[in-house]
DNA sequence: TCTGCCATGTAAATAGTTACATGATTAG
DNA sequence: CTAATCATGTAACTATTTACATGGCAGA
């Protein structure tokens, strides 16, 4: 979490909504967390001096918009995980162990729960999409860093496009029908 | 969590240390967690009626296997929880968040984890399809619960496939060129 | 003999969620 | 005038990981 925090602020400073926004909701791709969560790491992280906050005058009489800033501790900080080896993230599928027992529901309430996670995932997928179009729309004309992050959001893509995959499968195999009958999106 | 473990109880009893290995490691693909968790949670739905403990008597004079086994209480519970619409898992990337910042590293610490990742995630489809082989043979000859919990294990194929596909585009993208081990592991 | 697996647990620390709380601004 | 969004936080709770602890049994 510290270092998805770090990640952002490394690209640019940014209040805690900020942070919030792009952890939250169907365009985020990287690391989701509550708006709690966030505030309270920035404040430990600032307490350890990986960030500086900088209250930033705004219009209004909002509650002051603290941006936060990353120092050369945080980015050394941030620096030496991505060099360090980690685990893969672990393995959590609540709808797959919905269907482990799945005999305990009736057939309806299996395929209504399916639907809703497909059009759930169909969502993300499209919002994902978006990003790559607006950010990334030439795939070919990138810098180095520009490619590293166009690979981040293309493997959420090739998630989400494996999730849709996924549930074409399963509806063949159920005898399901879904209640929009258009085709995945094509990927790649 | 719970109801992972529910899950896994509702198909057969298991001791503590059964589903510990069910959930870890190369083949796990519903809910990863560490043996002191699924000790504790058994202990305490054991304590809410989920769940009975019968002291199975082993060969030797080990610990005492503890097989656990589901209630209809338990059942009730589990078949409830499946019922209600649950939200998607929460996405967790330290790879992606690691590329998002890669140009913090040099390129060979970024590609050195990719390939590391790319190696786990081989191995992990690898263990899944051995499980797909072993336990559903013949796809269009499952009984619904079987087509269920096959679904359940496609998913996590399905998973790690679209990973190493993605491997091989960021291979591509960044020019790097994966696959070729310093000792070559081709044999029979 | 040593390593690794079987088999269970306690205790402490960290990570993450949920409930509660406040108040300004903007768009319909 | 109402709802959504901006913007921040505290407190309590739940979930998960890490470190510590024990001891038998099997195979190289």
């Amino acid at each position: 979490m510290t270092y998805a925090i770090l990640a952002v602020l490394a690209q640019r400073p940014a209040s805690g909504y900020e942070i919030f926004k792009r952890f939250e909701g169907a365009g985020a791709y990287l690391w989701q967390a509550t708006h709690q969560q966030i505030y309270r790491e920035l404040n430990g992280m600032e307490a350890l001096g990986y960030v500086t906050a900088t209250a930033g005058a705004t219009c209004g009489q909002r509650p002051a918009r603290r941006v936060h800033r990353i120092t050369e501790q945080g980015l050394q900080q941030l620096a030496d995980w991505i060099a360090e080896p980690c685990d893969l993230a672990p393995t959590r599928e609540p709808l797959a162990v919905k269907l482990l027992a799945g005999h305990l529901a009736s057939p309806q309430t299996i395929s209504r729960e399916l639907e809703r996670h497909r059009l759930a995932h169909r969502r993300k997928l499209l919002a994902l999409q978006k990003q790559a179009d607006d950010h990334f729309a030439d795939p070919m004309a990138l810098s180095t860093q520009q490619q590293l992050q166009y690979l981040a959001l293309r493997r959420a893509i090739g998630e989400e496009t494996a999730w849709l995959a996924w549930f074409e499968e399963s509806a063949k195999l159920l005898g399901i029908r879904f209640g929009t009958p258009e085709r995945a999106p094509i990927h790649g």
